[in-house]
DNA sequence: TTGAAAGCGCTAACAA
DNA sequence: TTGTTAGCGCTTTCAA
C-alpha cells in the first residue's frame, strides 16, 4: 500500500488513515479520542481500520499539540541508592504498575543533597507532566524548583511544607509503638542512633521515639541519643559510647544505620540480645536474614509508590487532592529483642 | 515584555527569540545547533539573548521535527528487583551519569520472563531512541521485539545471538578462576547450586565452573550440580542433597541463591567453613556483611551500566560498534572458604 | 549569510 | 456529523 511505504518502518500516521478512509484527520482523531460528536458507523470504520492496520497514535506529536508528555519523573536519593538499599527500587515497582494503566512512562533520575541539577534539566526541558519526589530534606531544593515551575508533584515521605501533597507511612505512630513495646518488655535505657536530621523522615522518627518514651514514663537520656552521624566511623563510635553508658537496647533509625551497628557489634563479639538488644525503625532483607533476626518496623514501599502515583495522576488531571496520606506499618518482633 | 507574556509560565519559544532579535527562526535555530552557515556576530547576538532570557529549546518539538525523543529505555528484570537485590539499581546509576552528559533521559521499565508487554508499549509508542536490556534469556522476547522494530539496543549480559551488541563481565574467566582457586586450596568435591538456565548468565557461569574443574583435573560430579531450581524449597532440598553427598564446598550461582543457601545452613546450624565451605559467583552487601563473610566474585554494575550507555549512544549516532565487550572482575576471598 | 515556507503528527476552534 | 484551518515549537529545503 502507498501509505505504508511513506514511512521507513511501515509506520502509518493519522493522515494515512484519513486518506485511506476518505475522511479528514479530525474525524479520525475524534474516533480515537472519543471527544466531540461523531457518527457511530464512521467511528466503527476508523477503529476497525486502525486496528487492522496496526496504527498507533504518536504520543510525541499528541503531546506537542496539547502540551503533555505522557511521562512522569521519579526522583531517587542518590546516596541511599549508592548504599544498595532496595527501598526506592521497590517504590518504583508500585509507581510503574499504576503508570502503565495510565499509559504513562517513568523517567527516572537521582537527587543529590547539595544540588537539584538533574531535576532542573528535566523540568526546564519540559519532559514530564509531574514528579514524584522521595526522602525529602528540610528546605528541599527540588520542592522549591517544582513550586516555582508549578509542576504537579507529590512527595513520598513527609515535609514541613504543608501545601505539599505527601504520601508517607505513619512513622510517628510506628516508632512510638515500637518504643513502647520495648519499654513494656522492661527496657529502660534505650539508645537511638541515626543519620542526618536534614532528612525529614528522621525528624519524624525521632518524634515517635520521644512520644513512646514519654507515654511509658521514661525520661529521655540525651546522651543515649546520637543523631546526625555522617559515616561508619561516627556510627561505631556512637555504638561504643552508648554501650559504655549502659544502653540496654539500641534502636537504629533505619536499615542502613542498623547494618553498620550490626557490623560493629559482630566484630566486637557483643552478644545480641544477651548483652544488648537491637531494633531498627526500618526493615530490610539484610536485617531479616541476620542471625539473630532483627526486630524492626516494616513498611510497604510498593504500596507507597502506587498511592503516590495514583495521587500524582489525580493532580495532573486537575482533581482536588488531600494534603497528606498516611499508610500503615507492621511491627516485626524478632530474636534481637527477646 | 510581550514575548514573555505569550506563554503562561514565562516560557519563551524560538519565535519569541527571532521576533525580539528581528531575525528569522531559521537563523536562531542555526545559531543554536551550529549547523549551516551563519554570521559570527548574529550568532553571538542570538547566543547572548537566549542566555540572558533563559531560553531553552523544547526537546519535544525538536524531537518531533527530527524523529528523536532524547530518551533511552532501561529495562530491568522484574523478578530480580522483587528479590530486593541491588545489582540493577547500581547499573542505573552508571547509565544515568552517561545519559546526563548526552542530554538524554532514562525511561525505566520492567521485563517479565513470560511477556514483553511493557516494552512493546514503549517501542510502539516510539518514546525512546534506544534501549538497554539486562539479564537476557535464551530466545528473549524483548530482543526479538527490538530487532523487528530495528531500534538501537545493547544488552547488559550475554546472549547467544551474536549480532547483538553485548556488555558483560567475563563470567567464564571469573568463575573458572574462582573454581580453580578453591581446587588449589584442596577442595575436590565442589557442589554448584543455581537458578534458571534460561538466564544466559547462568549458562556462562556454569561453563566457567566446568572449565575451572577440568583445568584442575577434577571430574565433574553431576550429582553435585543442581541447576534450574525454581524456589526456596528446591534450593533447600538441593543443599541437603549435596551435603549428604559429601560436598566440601557449595558454590552458589548468584547472591540470591547464596542468600537462600545461607539461610538454610544457618537454620540447620551447619558451620561455615568448618563443615562446608561456601562461595558465590556474585557478590552483594548481604554476603559481605554476613558472619562469616562469603567468598565471592565481584563485578562493578555501575561500570557495566556506564559502558552500556556509552555504547548505546554510539549506535544511536550511527557509529560502528564492536559486538561484545567484556569487563573485569574481582575475586574476594573471605572467611567462608578458609 | 539569511529567510520563507513546508513539514514532523497530532489537536481543537470554527465553520459548514 | 464532518471538514477546514491554524497551531504546538522546532528543523530543513530551497531560494534569495
Amino acid at each position: 500500500m502507498l501509505s505504508e511505504e511513506k514511512n521507513n518502518q511501515g509506520i502509518i500516521t493519522i493522515s494515512d488513515v484519513a486518506e485511506a478512509l476518505n475522511i479528514s484527520k479530525t474525524t479520525v482523531s475524534r474516533a480515537i479520542s472519543g471527544k466531540g460528536r461523531i457518527g457511530a458507523q464512521t467511528r466503527e470504520r476508523v477503529l476497525r481500520y486502525i486496528d487492522e492496520h496496526n496504527y498507533k497514535p504518536n504520543p510525541i506529536a499528541k503531546g506537542l499539540a496539547n502540551s503533555r508528555t505522557y511521562n512522569i519523573c521519579w526522583v531517587m536519593p542518590a546516596d541511599y541508592v549508592a548504599s544498595d538499599l532496595p527501598f526506592f527500587q521497590r517504590c518504583l515497582v508500585g509507581i510503574s504498575e499504576i503508570s502503565l494503566k495510565e499509559d504513562y512512562d517513568i523517567l527516572t533520575t537521582f537527587a543529590y543533597s547539595d544540588n537539584a541539577s538533574p531535576l532542573i534539566r528535566i523540568v526546564t526541558n519540559r519532559k514530564v507532566d509531574g514528579v514524584i519526589l522521595s526522602r525529602t530534606l528540610t528546605n528541599d531544593p527540588n520542592i522549591r524548583l517544582l513550586k516555582e515551575h508549578s509542576l504537579p508533584f507529590v512527595v513520598i515521605g513527609s515535609t514541613e511544607e504543608d501545601d505539599v501533597v505527601q504520601i508517607d507511612n505513619d512513622h510517628i505512630r510506628a516508632c512510638c509503638e515500637l518504643t513502647s513495646i520495648l519499654a513494656m518488655k522492661g527496657v529502660r535505657r534505650m539508645a537511638l542512633i541515626g543519620g542526618s536530621m536534614r532528612h525529614v523522615v528522621n525528624q519524624t522518627r525521632y518524634k515517635g521515639f520521644q512520644k513512646g518514651l514519654s507515654e511509658q514514663g521514661i525520661r529521655e537520656d540525651k546522651r543515649l541519643v546520637r543523631l546526625d552521624l555522617e559515616d561508619e566511623k561516627a556510627i561505631e563510635r556512637a555504638t561504643d559510647d552508648v554501650l559504655s553508658l549502659g544502653a540496654e537496647c539500641i534502636i537504629c533509625m533505619d536499615d542502613g544505620i542498623c547494618r553498620s551497628v550490626l557490623g560493629k557489634l559482630k566484630r566486637d563479639e557483643i552478644d545480641i540480645p544477651g548483652r544488648v538488644k537491637l531494633a531498627s525503625f526500618y526493615n530490610s532483607m539484610l536485617l531479616e536474614n541476620n542471625q539473630p533476626a532483627i526486630t524492626a518496623l516494616s513498611y510497604d514501599p510498593k504500596e507507597l509508590g502506587g498511592v503516590a502515583a495514583k495521587t500524582l495522576f489525580s493532580i495532573i488531571r486537575g482533581e482536588n487532592v488531600e494534603g497528606k496520606v498516611l499508610l500503615g506499618y507492621d511491627v516485626l518482633l524478632k530474636a534481637s529483642t527477646q
